[in-house]
DNA sequence: CGTTGCTGTTCGTCAAGCCGAACAAGGAGA
DNA sequence: TCTCCTTGTTCGGCTTGACGAACAGCAACG
């Protein structure tokens, strides 16, 4: 966790997520319940919000706490090949997905095991903002990853990726198998 | 993520992660630069701290921010079979165990890989308060669990248990290994 | 050109968070 | 018992965040 204080990753969160969804500061402000001067200041790095001001602005904007005073959590493609036990995207393309352990609240985390054939490989919608897979193969391989830099995985590769953008997942043995996690910030 | 207010959540998490760590009122508000006065209110429910002061004593706690403002989540032993994809808890004996992803800022979940032989089982020591260990099965047998409950489980079965208290596992069949998610609340 | 409506800004006032000191309560030791 | 140090509490003050209004800038419309 970063110790540099959360004032400046507010204000940037907070225009960053405002923007997002094409609100006007005046708006956001109404919807929130503050004086659209909070916002203002708080937007422009001054001031040192109550919790409860804080928590309102997230719940208007839909996103959990954590993510305005979280740094945004850098998400480039991460590769782990099976011999050094490190990071790798998975990609599968005829799959089953099964939910394994739905995320608690305050987790954050969703468990999936897929299985795939061979075959067309199978893109997978983006997910909400912020959100990272990892993909640990148990069995066969897969090649994965994001469209545009898919990676191949052996037996025992490990993968992490944006879940957040457009993303492949393609078995390349029969009887392919891997563990999925899906996170959010 | 819940809407139902932080306030009375902060107030909890505050003494509880304060007395995880054996600090008193006093020493915590030392170490984080506030008055114990302050602190003091904020434990008692009352109140509506600043950013500022809630990271100060989560540094000091040695916490994610988001720590003190999510509500904790019960963990009770869930057990599930592999022929119903549902959770068991698994406890290996002889294993080497293989951190594959640290538990970024806000996320608190660790990512291990564990590979086991047949031997005596492995007793594993009791995490911080809070803990919560998932066991998936990806090669062989294990056995693993609550020291008092421990589940057998094959190829493919998930276990979900408390990894705050003492738990084992021990491999069944040569060349075993699983996925370890230790999750923290 | 003036008006209306929006953008986001800055200002003064009031309430409230934060602080430090003073306080009561409980042991530990002489 | 009396003292000393700790625990966590409550109290006056200073500081600061939150509010609402007034403000300047820009675009569309009559």
């Amino acid at each position: 966790m970063d110790r540099t204080g959360p004032l400046a990753t507010i204000a940037a969160s907070l225009r960053r997520e405002r923007e997002r969804l094409g609100l006007s500061l005046t708006e956001l402000a109404r919807r929130a319940g503050v004086a659209k001067s909070t916002l203002s200041q708080l937007e422009s790095g001054a001031g040192n919000p109550s919790v409860e001001t804080l928590w309102a602005l997230a719940v208007a904007l839909d996103v959990p706490f954590s993510r305005l005073v979280d740094p945004p959590a850098a998400a480039p493609v991460h590769v782990i090949r099976a011999e050094d036990r490190v990071v790798i995207p998975s990609d599968t393309a005829p799959f089953t997905g099964t939910l394994i352990a739905a995320c608690p609240p305050g987790a954050r985390r969703d468990l999936h095991v897929i299985t795939g054939e061979p075959g067309p490989s199978r893109a997978a919608h983006a997910h909400i903002n912020g959100t990272t897979e990892h993909m640990l193969v148990t069995s066969g391989r897969w090649r994965a990853g994001p469209v545009d830099a898919p990676v191949e995985l052996a037996l025992g590769d490990y993968a992490r990726f944006p879940g957040d953008r457009p993303h492949t997942y393609e078995a390349l043995e029969a009887g392919s198998a891997a563990v999925l996690v899906m996170e959010y910030i």
